[in-house]
RNA sequence: UCCUUGCUAGCUCAAUUGGCAGAGCGAGCGGCUGUUAACCGCUAGGUUCUAGGUUCAAGUCCUAGGCAAGGAGCCA
């Protein structure tokens, strides 16, 4: 009997008699012979069919057989540069063919493109195709990737609450709900208020799960709900926070590159632009990226573009300035010193120069922007004290916070990655929704 | 909330200045022993987002509405 192998497996198994389970992602009827591109989850192999090899009854089934319809193939595995696939290379001669289930012919997907309105409506079928097959593989690696860095390194895993009793930065893009007799919860849009509570207790710790934002924005980098990293780190101050976030970035793309270069290549990523992305990255101070922006301000002829360009110290940059700034750079590029003013109320101020804060964005090439966000955080009481009075924010709910810089206060630093963003990044993507397989966007819930 | 663009066959899109509703893919039938989103021949498939208006004539122009997209605002 002949062993049950996965495709990723096939190179293992030349000449030798092996089975596949899987589904037909496409096919091709020659006559005589049929191809029938199999995908089994871990990849893609081509499977031919010729009419001498097969009862005539079941060369007929084979030759008709409906896209996505489920089969189980026996067969021997040959060799053989033109067959297509991933890895690719490798194809199956099919002796045996139990067809589990013949697809209903009305399947709604196609080989070709299709509109977002109609993919997305469609997501649990679109699932199927090569290109998100290959996306969410990649996410997948770079999740793994994360925490084997975060795991090497000291850090504990810490679970955050999802249902968090008030803002950390203002009510207006919370997603609210009923608690009980307690009043209103909320879904939690950030788990580092707990985790500074967290590493008083164990040092470093991350917590890696789903972060919920009710905020109206329409944009390809934007989703609803999506997962993110947040390390938080005790006795670390804003440089020690860039050479984590630089060290750990490294390990997922390199990680990505070992792992997933078939997936990659058929999503045509240029695989050139990864392969440059070693730490250390260039660090420029907010000030320095003023004058780049200036630069280009001044520059620009059209004058759309030239509108959208337009900055003024002390405000915070938005999309076409991000894009400006890591279209300077190669790799990932360390934005450090943000105004103080459009930056979170537990931001450390800088010495001597409190309009400005120890806060630090990553911002990715190719014009993909912000992928993380983070800072030191204030340690002195006092001063944290009086922020939270500054930005008219309810003292009563920060009093477990405050505890933290009451007992044995030290300086530390965290920050935020999104899973999606630093997907997309690596995947080449134009838009995060496709890296997470059920988008949640300000006009979708399904399905 | 604002700006811009779009809505025509199951899907992706054409349709010149307002003048006969079209193609590719998918589906059906036939052909082909090396296809790579195969190719070739034939067949079926339409309330042109909705409502109203202008006109001899509206997919096309006007009014109102709906839905979607990606930008702004907002945003770890």
């Amino acid at each position: 009997m002949a062993e049950y192998i996965s495709v990723t497996q096939i190179s293992n198994y030349i000449e030798q008699e092996v089975t596949i389970k899987g589904w037909v992602y496409n096919r091709t009827d020659k006559g005589k012979l049929v191809f029938l591109l199999v995908r089994d989850g871990s990849g893609f192999v081509q499977c031919v069919a010729f009419k001498g090899d097969l009862e005539p009854e079941v060369f007929d089934r084979v030759s008709k057989l409906p896209q996505e319809s489920s089969v189980i193939i026996t067969g021997a595995v040959r060799e053989d540069k033109r067959a297509p696939g991933i890895p690719g290379g490798f194809e199956v001669g099919v002796k045996q063919i139990e067809i589990v289930q013949e697809a209903g012919l009305d399947y709604p997907m196609s080989l070709k493109d299709h509109g977002v309105d109609f993919a997305l409506d469609n997501r649990h079928l679109w699932l199927r195709m090569q290109s998100q097959w290959a996306i969410l593989r990649v996410r997948a690696t770079v999740m793994a990737a994360t925490r084997e860095w975060l795991d090497l390194n000291g850090f504990v895993e810490m679970s955050t609450p999802i249902l968090t009793p008030a803002a950390a930065e203002g009510t207006t893009t919370l997603f609210e709900t009923e608690y009980f007799d307690e009043g209103k919860a909320y879904l939690a849009q950030t788990g580092q208020l707990y985790n500074e509570a967290n590493i008083f207790s164990f040092g470093k710790v991350y917590c890696f799960g789903p972060t919920f934002r009710a905020e109206k924005s329409k944009t390809r980098r934007h989703l609803t709900e999506f997962w993110m990293l947040e390390p938080e780190i005790a006795f670390c101050d804003l440089d020690g926070l860039m050479e984590i976030e630089e060290q750990m970035l490294t390990h997922i793309v390199q990680r990505v590159l070992r792992d997933r270069m078939p997936e990659l290549k058929s999503l045509g990523r240029d695989i050139s632009k990864l392969e440059n992305i070693k730490a250390p990255f260039p660090r420029i101070s907010y000030d320095d990226a003023a004058k780049i922006i200036q630069e280009f301000y001044e520059k620009e002829t059209d004058p759309e573009k030239k509108k959208l360009l337009k900055f003024d110290w002390g405000i915070d940059f938005g999309a076409p300035h991000e894009t400006v700034i890591t279209q300077q750079f190669d790799k990932p590029v360390f934005v450090y010193g943000y105004p103080t003013a459009v930056k979170a109320f537990y931001m450390e101020p800088w010495p001597n120069r409190p309009e400005v804060c120890k806060s630090v964005d990553l911002l990715a090439p190719e014009g993909y922007g912000e992928i993380c966000g983070g800072s030191e955080r204030i340690s002195d009481p006092d001063a944290l004290l009086q922020r939270i009075r500054d930005q008219k924010l309810p003292e009563e709910a920060f009093k477990w916070y405050l505890d933290l810089r009451k007992y044995g206060s030290v300086p530390h630093s965290g920050f935020g990655m999104g899973t999606e963003r630093v997907t997309s990044w690596i995947c080449g993507n134009e838009h995060v929704r496709e890296a997470i397989a059920f988008p949640r966007t300000i006009k979708r819930v399904y399905p």
